[in-house]
DNA sequence: ATATTATAGGAAACCGGTTTCCCCATGTCA
DNA sequence: TGACATGGGGAAACCGGTTTCCTATAATAT
């Protein structure tokens, strides 16, 4: 059984009181007092209880994490910058899976704000009404990724979602494709999925290529649906020049179901993604995609959810980070450029 | 500021201790007085503060869960399996990367501890003696995964990661290649790192072909070095017929790096990895390699932890679960084999 | 030498719940 | 009608820390 603070003072000869000033030297303690103390607690090899603390303190040093599904590849190198950040700020957090539903997301934000977290980031793609009043109403600061939305006490970290797909988009047209096609996320994603897909549509526009709505299809954001979608475009005969995937992790399962049906990428089609993720550059061909910075949207979520816990004024509420085209294999019809070594 | 218990209590003109019996009905309150209590609640949204019941209850309805990197496909997908079963149980999981340096295990396994979780779940591939030291004292109920240990209160799930890695190997050597090389874990990995590699070499000396410390490359784990070893494999000239790597991960790196060098997979060299996680079906060509049921692992690890922190009694405390050799194109230079749809 | 000021450290209140202990008001039985 | 069991609910102790408040002693000033 863990010793408490009223055994290490009985053996030091002291008041609980004392203890607590050696241990957190709020107040001076005379050097000999303050060393039968530390015997005492070597002793027992005690360690203060931390609820008691975060009880007294009304501070947890806990930060709520809810994302989508963290065996996605964006989520999880997102969750491993505000985790190490995170760390470095001496805190812990508790990360929840909402698998993209609305009512389970409203569920777990309200049980880490009633499990005392210090703050919380929530990663979403959209924002109902119940979402809304218990952003307006939590007592705790947020961070908000991928989403802006205008609240107190909020911030939004992400990157201009339309205009990275314009650029994408952009690109291909640049090398005068007429029918590029987009597999775009759920309808209900009212941020990046709509964003991504109203760039895709504006660049078509200022290109003067008129759109076809046979040309795109909705997917599930994973490498299954992908699989599927990428099959059922194969078989429809589209010929499709270029096909935009608003997601990495999906474009790579659409690849697979371009190759399986006996086509080459980027040779009968090209593909882009969106997101970046690590194994993008490692997928055969490489994937062509729209970079975020992921590692360091996940550190500025963390950085700024702590600084608002530990009360700093904050100047810049929503921050958007800049996105970068990276042009890999998957569009290199012309020439083969094999992919630059990792360092 | 949230309302707290004595609030509701003098609004509803009772006592602290009446308002805590309507809360978990622990004894009998007169329907009105409940009445009364509960009308006071819902006027001031009074949830009460959980900081303060773990200190009474002396448990915080959280497990920790230490791990190596969240942004490894196999520890991610473990994580949600750890994760959904804790929330079906009422828990939480705090979750701590190690990024594989034995001090910061220890380092985070004592924090946890301190940190009151109720429970941890250990995912590592070595123990050096500190750690051997923790999990002898710690006084919570663990979950070992990857590794096999005896001592009291601790649980292990794995699969049997020697016979694995025979068994796969085999499926070489049946094939009548003699020269199959292997990319194995760094040498501290004594747990699977090293058992996989001693799986190789007894398959190897049972089929009678000779081993050869040429063809055995190490790396850390992940796409990168993977890439990096590939390159040099090739560079070598070593003319192998099929490789193992010790992961998928890995595996998808050194795929990309023989790709890189005008190779092909698996007409060239056929390659396997080791986890079966999602990406592998989805790979170009997809890879052949040993399912590891990842999902179900951090399922039983959390369900087991969750079982002694709850009393109840364990018949098993070494889970060894099952793994299966999963063929497809990386090791398929005879006949080519789509893909079977992925539902 | 006396008055004043610092300093060290103890007692007790507090954080926000739960639970034990006890009393009072009923209801039941003889 | 008196003795006794029963149920409802309040006061207070408790969980394990921190902090305020206060006192006794030592140090400094006059």
């Amino acid at each position: 059984m863990a010793a408490t603070i009223k055994q290490v003072a009985e053996i030091a000869g002291v008041s609980k009181a004392t203890v607590s000033r050696v241990l957190n030297d709020s107040k001076p303690v005379r050097p000999e007092t303050r060393e039968r103390v530390l015997q005492a607690i070597k002793a027992l090899d005690f360690q203060p209880n931390s609820t008691a603390r975060s009880l007294v303190f009304k501070k947890s040093r806990t930060i709520g994490v809810v994302i989508t599904d963290i065996a996605n590849l964006f989520v999880s190198v997102l969750v491993k910058g505000i985790e190490k950040i995170a760390f470095n700020h001496g805190y812990n957090i508790i990360i929840c899976n909402s698998h993209g539903s609305a009512e389970k997301e409203i569920e777990l934000l309200l049980m880490l704000h009633n499990k005392q977290v210090d703050g919380i980031v929530f990663l979403t793609s959209r924002l109902k009404k119940e979402h809304k009043s218990f952003l307006r109403e939590a007592s705790v600061p947020i961070s908000l990724v991928n989403v802006s939305y205008d609240e107190s006490n909020l911030v939004g970290i992400r990157i201009d979602n339309s205009k990275a797909a314009y650029d994408i988009t952009s690109y291909f047209l640049k090398k005068g494709f007429t029918r590029g096609g987009m597999i775009r996320a759920p309808l209900e994603d009212q941020y990046t999925g709509q964003e991504r897909f109203d760039g895709y549509r504006q660049a078509l526009q200022d290109h003067g290529v008129p759109f076809n709505e046979d040309f795109v299809k909705t997917g599930t954001l994973d490498a299954r649906d992908g699989y599927r979608i990428g099959r059922e475009i194969i078989k429809e005969n589209l010929n499709l020049e270029a096909l935009f995937v608003a997601c990495d992790l999906m474009a790579f399962g659409t690849m697979k179901a371009i190759f399986d049906q006996g086509l080459k990428i980027p040779d009968d089609i090209e593909v882009a993604g969106f997101d970046d993720v690590p194994m993008s550059s490692y997928y055969h061909p490489s994937l062509t995609t729209v970079r975020q910075p992921i590692d360091k949207m996940g550190r500025l979520a963390a950085e700024m959810v702590i600084n608002l816990i530990e009360g700093k004024k904050i100047d810049q509420w929503e921050i958007v980070l800049p996105h970068e085209i990276v042009l890999r294999d998957s569009t290199a019809k012309d020439a083969y450029k094999p992919l630059p070594t990792p360092e």
